[in-house]
DNA sequence: ACGTGCGGGACAGCCCGTTTGT
DNA sequence: ACAAACGGGCTGTCCCGCACGT
């Protein structure tokens, strides 16, 4: 064996993050394997050598992206508000590719198979684990108000992505971010 | 075969239809016009009588289809609490083929082409708009709590929609729906 | 009824006279009905008043292209040399579009229904017969000597045509004209 | 599936083999890539993996096929009656799909591309070329009654198979081939 | 482990032939 | 005679999954 065993898994590693951006861009249905692995800096033949399938990539990079947002929107914010305004920030709305997937890929999911819709399962629900821990609630137990505040948070961003008119695209996140 | 006047609306109201409740199962880049067609009750051959190309096509459908939704959701309510209670329900949860799409494609508008991102653009300000008018406001100047609403809905479905979990799912429209 | 009985052979005639054009210039299978009836000032519509189907046209457009051939070649031509020289001039190598259809044609009989290659075989013996008639033979026993000046006739035509070289076309022609 | 290092090249010979066919039967115009590849065991999704279009294989296809004819005809004949009498047969005239592209397809070249044309316009010079040399004169200055012999060859052939009528076809041959 | 490449399948957009109704 | 409409086909392109060789 010519490379050290680390080398598979940071290929692996690359691949996947290239398709946690490129999905969160196009869309679920929107990027090729030949696309993903190009931007690795692969070529397409190499990819069933680290996945079983489209779909087993397509979890996993949906999963690394859930958990980059959580890191960058609940881990370095002190209390809801701070969340809450990263959360619902212009730049969020602006830069699907490194944002939350389940405002940007919410609607995708019935378009891919049980693995991903799996995983966005995990993810809905840890997104709501994280709001109800940030406001000091049991992660496992999240009052009505924070999943009202959950629905708030991906509604807002979702919209705001559809309106053109700046006006009001700022006024719908900071009506959210209010509450 | 028969030729009234109004044939080709008819066919091409047809194709539309079929579109609306597709696109709206499948996502924006998930039917082809075969399909859409073949649902129509006709092959591919004759499409391009109807539209400029694909993304026609989309758009209008994306557009009947929020005016399906308006008409069913804020029609028939009295008030804002049935609407509320309309778009919030496990039913139109359960069939995003036949309810509102800001939710069930707000993510997809990336997808497609300058005309379906337009129509986007004009039913998320529709939707809002709407609830305003619900609420008693006027439509072109809605309240930050109309606002927030808005959110909210959308954001529930979407949620909603990736739980598996009955009793959660309940949970996070109930919470939208008391708002 | 508006108009004269004539209105409709003539608008028939129109047709195959386009017909007989475009069929020799690009080809029994490259020419559509829309296109013919378009280049007789009609629309696609009309067509099934005056013929059957695409191979009725066809096959009277392509016995019309050989009676003006039979009349332009032979009809003016004092002798065997004056028809074999119009034959064979570089003038009907290059409009082939008003020329014989034997040559333009001939092997595309296959591609087109029996009435087609019906009208080709009739076309096929008529030529034959104009040149046993020129040379003072009987139409219906054409010596040998009169087949092969056909074949020469044709063949040379063929060659012709599809070569780029001036020189050696016009001598394909010279050679086959002074037999 | 195997990959040997030739497997690419022997598909690609497999599906010029089969358009070289199809095509002098039904005509430049007359076969579909989808059926080209159909018969070659394949379907018409590699097709553009090995051609850059339908008109590269054409022009291929229309190459082999005279390779093959003259292979055939001249190759294996000791003197210029014998390949006369092999190209005048009957047998000759029956079967187009192996037999000479210029009596076969020779008025179908201006449906195709430039590519396809100069292919033409190669197979025929060489076919003059081929005469020549079973007469003993040098190929590049074919004598006028080397250039006589090649249109009665191709003119007969053509017109025996327009003719039903079988003792014209044997005449028409036969005058040629005794010329 | 990776790159190259291939075969099968699907799709968008286009055009044609034919029929039906006006 | 026209106009519209439907069914079917085709081309060029892309993608996925899997064989290869390396």
């Amino acid at each position: 064996m010519r490379y050290p065993p680390e080398h598979k898994a940071e290929t692996k590693a690359r691949i996947v993050r290239a398709a946690a951006r490129a999905l969160r861009k196009k869309g679920l249905g929107g990027v090729s394997v030949p696309a993903i692995m190009k931007q690795a800096g692969l070529t397409h033949g190499g990819f069933y050598g680290h996945f079983r399938g489209r779909d087993a990539l397509v979890a996993e990079a949906v999963r690394l992206a859930a958990d980059e947002t959580a890191q960058n929107v609940f881990g370095s914010s002190p209390d809801v508000g701070a969340a809450l305004a990263r959360y619902l920030s212009e730049e969020h709305v602006a830069h699907p590719e490194s944002g939350c997937v389940l405002a940007a890929l919410g609607s995708d999911a019935r378009e891919a198979g049980p693995a991903v819709r799996k995983a966005f399962d995990d993810i809905a629900r840890g997104f709501v684990g994280l709001v109800a821990q940030k406001r000091g609630e049991p992660a496992g137990a999240p009052s009505d108000r924070t999943l009202l505040l959950a629905s708030q948070m991906v509604g807002a961003v979702v919209l705001a992505r559809l309106v053109g008119d700046a006006r009001l695209r700022s006024r719908l996140l900071a009506a959210a971010a209010r509450a």
